[in-house]
DNA sequence: GTGGAAACGAGAGCAGCGCTCTCCCAACAT
DNA sequence: ATGTTGGGAGAGCGCTGCTCTCGTTTCCAC
């Protein structure tokens, strides 16, 4: 059983998401495929582990990054989180692809499976910003957010999620974490053009600051 | 042939990327799968005439939102190219899926036939900036980004499409480039989480807005 | 100890897939 | 009339997900 999602992960990396195969698995693991469905089902379910098990690790990753930053430094944490992100990608491509690429046809992961291990990088960044506009750190242009009808939804998750902070900066911080993630799709995927920049890490750096900026820090 | 990137369009919309069959394709054409081997050669050839054919409606659907917005109102084109985007996306999200999505596994567009069209509206996007950098319409904060490397790699992203624009202004392009699409696949891959918004217009006009101002529009 | 239940793997099999090969036939050129 | 070419038909290979049956092993209650 963590056999086979050791496996299917090693056949994520190397072969990609829509080419792992539970015969391959199964084969891997000196087995015959019929043995595998004893313990997975299907192979949606056993994509819906590896998505699971993917979120968890990003969720690590981004954890053990914060514990290298102080939690007063509050730019800081946002960029680690930011860096954690973006290291975790690279190193685990095929993962992020099936986590935050297009969703493998046919299949749609399990909410109640995977938002709560889903929301792990999010509810850390949201924990960041609310940190930083309790220390008032933060400085925003005031004034409620148009239209109305967005102000509600936005009221809503800030009720939902039991934050201080203003619609404004719920709002850009939704910019910034979506931002984020199509900087580190744009630059695994190979959005920007091949060999566009000798070191990607500089752009990333740079687009970094920009949205720390962006979100008032 | 035509018909048969006509069906796979149609497939591709109903099924999904990975899914598309060159059976299938066949079978709606009504004729055996080894004849379709005579036009397409194989899969993913049939993906990369999808992949060709996405990238130029896209191109055309931003072109023709350029249309109808003045040449001197550079926010305004800007904004326009965001909501033609994300209007396409909308409609077509298998196709965006595909162009923008992770990669179908064991496939890589060939270059040579898919940065044509596929850089039409970053190229678009461009012009627009330069264009208001000539006018003396962008404020930003002035001096050489950093490191020098970043800066190097900037020069001759510049150099190669004949800008004027400063350093920041391109890097800064760059980022609400990627963040466009970032905020797209996020609201077309679902990852605000289920029905955060009642109308996820609204906060794409906001974002959209933040990433006007963050190119110093 | 023994009998039954549960767990588990093997193997065959079905339909679908990408792709290749051979064959056949019609249209066209010489 | 003959040869060439283009294009579809069909069989076939190996792969896939998945289901079914059957035999074996293990373990637990009595």
């Amino acid at each position: 059983m963590r056999d086979i999602v050791r496996i299917g992960r090693s056949h994520l990396a190397t072969e990609g998401a829509a080419a792992l195969s539970l015969r391959a698995v199964a084969r891997d693991l000196g087995v015959v495929s019929s043995a595998v469905y004893r313990y997975v089902g299907s192979r949606d379910e056993l994509l819906t582990l590896l998505v699971v098990d993917g979120y968890d690790e990003l969720g690590d990753a981004v954890d053990a990054a914060l514990e290298r930053v102080p939690r007063a430094d509050h730019a800081d944490r946002m960029r680690a989180i930011g860096r954690a992100v973006r290291a975790w990608a690279l190193a685990e491509p095929a993962t992020y692809a099936l986590l935050f690429g297009s969703p493998v046809p046919g299949y749609s992961a399990p909410a109640e499976r995977t938002t709560g291990p889903g929301t792990r990088v999010i509810l850390r960044l949201v924990e960041v910003w609310e940190d930083a506009w309790a220390a008032g750190e933060i400085t925003l242009p005031d004034g409620s957010v148009s239209p109305r009808r967005l102000s509600r939804d936005l009221a809503r998750i800030r009720r939902e999620l039991g934050l201080t902070a203003p619609d404004e900066l719920v709002a850009r911080g939704m910019l910034a974490w979506a931002a984020l993630f199509g900087c580190v799709s744009f630059e695994l995927f190979g959005q920007y053009g091949p060999d566009a920049f000798a070191e990607p890490k500089d752009i990333f750096e740079h687009h970094l600051e920009v949205l720390v900026a962006a979100v008032g820090l």
